[in-house]
DNA sequence: AGCACGCCGACT
DNA sequence: GTCGGCGTGCTC
């Protein structure tokens, strides 16, 4: 006879708890499946079990026995594992995290396999000799792949400097050692490039895919190869940091920066986190590639928690684009009211004379708006929080975001005196037509996320550009990331000011790494490329330090910034949101909270902000949040305190649930 | 969240 | 009497 401590397949945050029951089933084992009768119904409900026990450390009052053990393939001890840290680490339910291991979708009817891999062309690729740096970099993490050391690796490595040759060849390293490899990227749109090459070196009945656009079939079939041990690389989006594997030897995040790599729904965990939670006890390695590393992990870098590795080189030495920046503010003076200055308007005459192409970039649709002078440049900001402050309509007012400092309109610029500010953000869905009109003759297409949510406009509107029926492709960050073609001659940034002035701390780090970004987009054939930067500021850090594609100054200037006004990585924000149906009870909550946090012997300064919002349109949910920024070095601590309260409120069957997240991506206001 | 228990009013 | 409305309380 054993014992098993189970957590309950249901929704209520009430019953998110380890449950002891009796099990003649002797061979039930950690991450098993199993039936019960919970609560006052004799109806069984699916389990998972986190432990097997064969006495029970303490009496259990009403202890039921298992009525079924199931028979599909357990989840296996590392997972349960990671589960129950998750449930600690972002204060999710067990069942939530334990949603995130189990396989998605269901079986097949018909019991053929659904393969995503069947349409891909798996070409075998002819494979470049590797260039002295990649061979060094690659020498370095084989020294802790041979000797099974868990340790964390920053690549920093310019566009088109080979990085993917170097994962691929660390992949073939830890394969050869018969572990398993994972290999993320931030989003679909990137990996079928990269699905194609890794089926074309490893064979595509070697590697496993796993990302949003797959069906529900595809996702299950892929995942039980996985499991079964018939793929031992994964290749995939956030979640594939999730797949059924063992003995994990590697872990790449690719585009480390990118804020996919941050859950967007609860749990929130952070990719990296849960890399590192994998890798560690089976001495595996975690890999973060990207051009324009985070400011956060470079940091890391310096400090000695990661490794820092560098590709300074272009493959084939191509030469880096030239970059140029436009001062948008004499435009207006010199009668120009549209979007494409003088110069840009010159230079892509001059490209598309030539027969080349041209990409212009622009910011997302539906973007909040920030005030500044037309005349100047000067932007409005919180001088507490340093962000942009947004323009509310109703009552007139700037109001600042993170901490609800509220100023008048002004009527003049604080700065020049002049009267022309105001509201920034007009015309940009007009863009493709202004171009058409400016351009007799040429065709522009536009591509943003509505159209990419269209299935196959992506690839429609990426062909025509591909073959030359359009000559300007109009995008946003999309259309910035991992695209290659070669005749792509100008690359055009329309107006980096709106990406400064999004209302978020990150905003200067988003706007340098979008910059370089598109510079890798121009002159990747043989002649070198041409960069233009619009902007009302061409004096601010990042678009110069972009512009002379320096990163070390602007990870200086960054830091400064950072330090200054106490943000990641001089501090950690910690985010607990309150969701409910009652909206007083959550009121309470968040009183109740802080003053315990403040009890416990939190600063009253660090608990900066809380507030609410509505949830939903018929406003029948509701949260409420609270926001903590804490130093580093006492994060933990506020860990531990979170976990503690909200044990507490569980027991008191509080009717609210409760998420954390560390640093979010977002922070709101209503 | 379910699910059963129980206390109340309306019905054959 | 007894059927069923939903408010209440607990789940190893």
């Amino acid at each position: 006879m054993k014992y098993v401590n189970v957590t309950i397949d249901n929704k209520s945050h009430l019953t998110d708890d380890l449950y002891t029951y009796r099990c003649a089933f002797d061979d039930v084992q950690p991450g098993s499946r199993v039936r019960v009768a919970f609560g006052r119904g004799k109806a069984l409900k699916d389990a998972y079990v986190f432990d097997v026990m064969d006495e029970l450390p303490a009496p259990v009052k009403g202890l039921k026995d298992v009525a079924e053990l199931t028979e599909d393939a357990p989840l296996g001890e590392e997972s349960m594992e990671l589960a129950r840290w998750m449930h600690s680490r972002y204060l999710c339910r067990y069942m939530d995290a334990v949603k995130l291991l189990l396989p998605p979708g269901k079986p097949s009817a018909r019991g053929k396999r659904r393969d995503p891999l069947a349409k891909i062309s798996a070409e075998p690729q002819v494979i470049d000799a590797l260039t002295d740096e990649q061979r060094r970099v690659i020498a370095r993490m084989g020294q802790s792949i041979d000797s099974d050391r868990h340790e964390l690796f920053l690549l920093k490595g310019v566009t088109g400097s080979g990085k993917t040759e170097v994962y691929m060849q660390l992949i073939q390293r830890v394969a050869a050692r018969g572990r398993t490899a994972i290999m993320l990227v931030p989003e679909i749109s990137l990996t079928k490039q990269i699905i194609e090459r890794f089926a074309g070196r490893f064979g595509a009945e070697n590697i496993a895919v796993f990302h949003s656009r797959l069906s529900a079939g595809e996702r299950h079939d892929e995942w039980q190869r996985v499991q079964r041990g018939e793929a031992k690389i994964v290749v995939g989006a956030r979640s594939a940091v999730f797949a059924p594997l063992t003995n994990v030897g590697i872990v790449i995040l690719d585009e480390e920066h990118e804020s996919t790599y941050k859950s967007d729904m609860s749990p929130k965990y952070d990719t990296l986190e849960v890399a590192i939670k994998r890798t560690r006890p089976v001495g595996g390695i975690v890999v973060m590639g990207s051009a324009t590393p985070s400011v956060v992990s470079y940091e890391r870098s310096r400090r000695g928690i990661f490794t820092k590795l560098e590709l300074k080189e272009r493959y084939n030495k191509v030469q880096l684009p030239r970059m140029d920046i436009v001062d948008m503010r004499p435009e207006l003076a010199a009668g120009n009211t549209s979007v494409i200055s003088r110069r840009l308007h010159a230079a892509m005459q001059t490209t598309l004379e030539k027969g080349q192409q041209v990409i212009l970039f622009m910011n997302r649709r539906g973007y909040q708006t920030f005030v500044s002078c037309r005349a100047c440049g000067h932007v409005m900001e919180c001088p507490k929080c340093g962000i942009s402050l947004t323009y509310h309509k109703g009552d007139r007012q700037l109001v600042c975001h993170y901490c609800d400092h509220r100023e008048p309109m002004p009527e003049r610029c604080p700065s020049c005196g002049s009267p022309y500010i105001k509201g920034f953000g007009t015309g940009t869905e007009k863009v493709v037509e202004t171009i058409e009109e400016l351009f007799p003759g040429v065709k522009a297409a536009r591509l943003d996320l509505d159209a990419m949510k269209r299935k196959g406009t992506l690839e429609k509107t990426l062909d025509a550009f591909a073959n030359g029926d359009t000559q300007v492709l109009v995008g946003t960050q999309v259309v910035a990331k991992g695209l290659d073609y070669r005749n792509v001659g100008l690359v055009g940034i329309i107006s980096c000011d709106v990406l400064l002035n999004i209302p978020d701390y990150r905003a200067p780090e988003r706007a340098f790494q979008l910059i370089t970004q598109a510079a890798g987009r121009a002159g990747r054939g043989d002649e070198q490329g041409q960069v233009i930067i619009q902007t009302y500021t061409p004096s601010h850090y990042a678009v110069q330090a972009a512009a002379a594609q320096d990163y070390e100054a602007f990870f200086e200037k960054e830091m400064e910034r950072r330090r200054q006004y106490g943000y990641p990585p001089f501090t950690d924000i910690i985010q607990v949101m309150f969701g409910g149906r009652d909206k007083r009870a959550l009121k309470e909550a968040v009183r109740s909270w802080r003053a315990h946090l403040i009890d416990a012997g939190a600063s009253a300064a660090d608990i900066v902000a809380a507030g609410g919002m509505e949830y939903d349109r018929a406003e029948t949910e509701y949260r409420e949040y609270l926001l903590i920024r804490s130093l580093p070095e006492h994060t933990n601590m506020y860990r531990k305190l979170l976990m503690a309260l909200r044990e507490q409120d569980r027991q008191e069957r509080k009717a609210y649930s409760i998420v954390a997240d560390v640093n979010p991506y977002s922070l709101w206001r209503s």
